[in-house]
DNA sequence: AGGGGATGTGACCTCGAGGTAAGTTACCCC
DNA sequence: GGGGTAACTTACCTCGAGGTCACATCCCCT
């Protein structure tokens, strides 16, 4: 086999797989901040120095895990959102499309939403280059809701784009807490809670 | 002065305020897990021994900011869900006694709330005994709507409560990171925000 | 005056994590 | 068969963080 090169003989693409899955589930199951490099290589059945060989550092490692990952939620969320829908149809669709694609595999939203990544670093930066993908697509979803709403205020409409992004974090990171449930079932509690979410604010808008 | 002893002669009950103040900062900024002592002793204006002196680790100094944060806002949190107000508007509620509490202080919220914090510590569960306060009125405040909407699935309930949760968190932070927006100002931006939502959802709701 | 206790610090220890150097094994190809 | 190269590891270095110890300073009280 002209694969099998070296002691174990694994192909380096082969192997750089292995590496940025199990370094994801351990960026996803206690973040960035508290990974360590040689755990990612003991999930992985290999030592530590292959894995620098391969990335470079720990930030590199994470930073290949952030592009896989971003690009395939920023993707799925650039196209649910030129599916044409506005409003509240609109985020069931860019819920539908995320439950979809991340099927079976929901931790990879917190390897790109990840809290301990320290600010100012470029695993911070490489992070953003897809979160930002996703918040320009948030702010022109909220945007049309609030103007409708007869609320132009830029301060209102940043803070509900994080509100926004932050209930679509909250379902994923349920979703990775129980990851026996399939997509199809998150969405449809997603939808249920909608439903009910918006008879109450409706009902609290009457009343007051 | 009798309080006056030692070299520097800060008395310890003074001094220990005041290390709690630097230490709930530089917890709020960075977050437990990337914090560390000497930065807070030097912020303090002492020396890393005098913290471990009057607060035994980096974990008992965390368990003390925890407890004065907590109590603060769950004590206001209980305050205002027993006003007896049901659905959007007990919401509004919590959200007007949060931000009247954490008035000038918003980053006491990130202190309770640190994603940072290692799962299964001592300082997760000094956390959670003040959470679990604040998740209990919170199912109890959800459970209401939903059960009002015909949804009575309990994971939808405990899905729901946290995306409540989370967006009392997203408000928080966006308003740590904005000090100078008075506690009025972030309340009338909510109420905004929430009757623009309303609109939307029960548009939509309609639509579909 | 001087012992005792509170306040406070410099110097040190330990340990784990990021990162590196040098060498080993196995295969390909001439 | 013997160099070249890809795959891979053991052993090491460095550094910062948590944590501790012995000691210094000052005031109160007898």
């Amino acid at each position: 086999m002209a694969a099998r090169t070296g002691t174990k003989g694994v192909p380096r693409r082969d192997r750089e797989e292995q590496i940025l899955a199990a370094a994801q589930e351990e960026f996803a199951r206690v973040g960035y901040g508290a990974a360590s490099v040689v755990t990612v290589a003991r999930a992985a059945g290999i030592s530590k120095p292959l894995v620098y060989s391969y990335f470079g550092s720990k930030e590199g490692l994470y930073v290949a895990c952030v592009d896989a990952a971003g690009s395939i939620v920023a993707d799925e969320v650039e196209r649910s959102a030129g599916l044409g829908a506005v409003g509240l149809e609109r985020g069931l669709l860019t819920v539908a499309g995320l439950t979809a694609v991340l099927d079976g595999r929901p931790h990879l939203w917190r390897v790109l939403f990840d809290p301990t990544v320290p600010d100012g670093t470029e695993a911070a930066r490489a992070a953003a280059r897809h979160t930002d993908r996703l918040h320009r697509l948030a702010v022109e979803g909220v945007g049309e809701m609030l103007e409708l709403a007869g609320d132009s205020d830029p301060a209102d409409r940043a803070l509900t784009t994080r509100i926004w992004i932050g209930m679509l974090d909250t379902v994923l990171r349920w979703w990775a807490e129980h990851p026996d449930e399939p997509g199809a079932s998150v969405l449809a509690r997603v939808e249920r809670i909608a439903a009910g979410l918006a008879a109450g604010l409706g009902a609290g808008l009457a009343a007051g």
